[in-house]
DNA sequence: AAAGGAACTTAACCTAGTTTAAGATGTTAT
DNA sequence: ATAACATCTTAAACTAGGTTAAGTTCCTTT
């Protein structure tokens, strides 16, 4: 269970026997259904979450009750509400079980704690965040200078395995339009 | 001049006398009038920069020509090309000066010794990508679900030393829309 | 197997934002 | 001071995407 995680932490660091114990330790593991919650506003979100299998999604909801994804999170990736989970705020994204899901979750506490003992870590979590800042910037920019269809394409790169693990209107959702509209989208590009 | 950085940097953690002097030689000073480019594809970003005075903007220029703001960067904010700066791959933004601007500059080797000479830097920079990505969420989901008028005054509060710094066209350029129609919007505020 | 609900499609009508174009105002260089 | 250029405004015609609504298909639950 907790290989998987090691082995995805080894793919930008170097880790000892030891401080595989640590981080093993520091990580508890978590089994959700489908529809359950991981983070519900107004609470707070209480652990970083990396997800064993299954997946996970994260998004907002606006005044009028419209959901916007903001991430999708299968097999491998993390995601929590991070201003939440750093400032011991209040969340404002929600984070659901698209499917059955395997998790291991840390708390702020064990993470502040595991980065002292094993600082190599920092390292791993500073690629991972500019991973993350990288990937949104070329987000921002697909929402603001294309059109839905190129978006759905990116889309379909990015997460080549979800296209027929997800119903479609959260892939609307995702990519900043209606349903109706996607489905429309859809029928105009197969043909 | 280096005295801004550290203050910067000492908001978040400490150093001593011994770190400084690392950190001040290990920054290169450079000054660039309004207009000029800092960054331009597909040049290699070589440098992060920390603006001490002036203001730098980084932007997309799209197939059609049009340019979209990533970021502005007023006085003691950071901003490169992540991309290229961190693969040394083709930059994809334009980093170009809207003032005269002094700026401090970092090599990636440089950056890279630094850190391992003072590990400290790394939280440092944790702490800002974390920022950058929680500022990006933000602006994503406000594209998605914000009217211009909304987005507008977010930028108001973002940014509020720059409303009157900064031509109009460049404005509407963050906010997603064109100047005709942000020129509309703002007449419709002011009533 | 039937019933009820969720997800998807299609289509007619609506709206936020774009495009094009022209005129007005401001700025810079000579 | 004037030319030349950049910026800002207004308005008319257009388009991408939203809304509403009805019908269809697919899943669950019983």
């Amino acid at each position: 269970m907790h290989a998987v995680l090691l082995q995805e932490l080894k793919k930008h660091i170097n880790l000892t026997a030891a401080e595989e114990e640590l981080i093993t330790a520091s990580f508890r593991y978590k089994k959700v259904r489908k529809s359950q919650f991981l983070v519900q506003p107004p609470d707070i979100a209480l652990y970083e979450h990396f997800v064993v299998s299954g997946c996970l999604m994260e998004y907002y909801l606006d005044d009028n009750g419209t959901q916007h994804t903001l991430i999708f999170a299968p097999e491998k990736w993390w995601t929590t509400d991070l201003h939440s989970f750093l400032k011991k705020e209040e969340s404002r994204y929600y984070i659901e079980a698209l499917e059955d899901t395997e998790l291991l979750i840390i708390t702020r506490e064990a993470l502040d704690n595991l980065l002292k003992e094993v600082p190599l870590l920092n390292n791993y979590f500073r690629i991972l965040y500019q991973n993350a800042i990288m990937g949104l910037e070329e987000r921002l920019l697909n929402v603001l200078s294309s059109k839905v269809e190129e978006r759905y394409l990116r889309f379909l790169k990015k997460y080549p395995q979800l296209e027929n693990r997800l119903p479609q209107y959260l892939i609307a959702s995702y990519l900043g339009v209606t349903p109706e509209f996607f489905s429309r989208v859809k029928s105009r590009i197969h043909r």
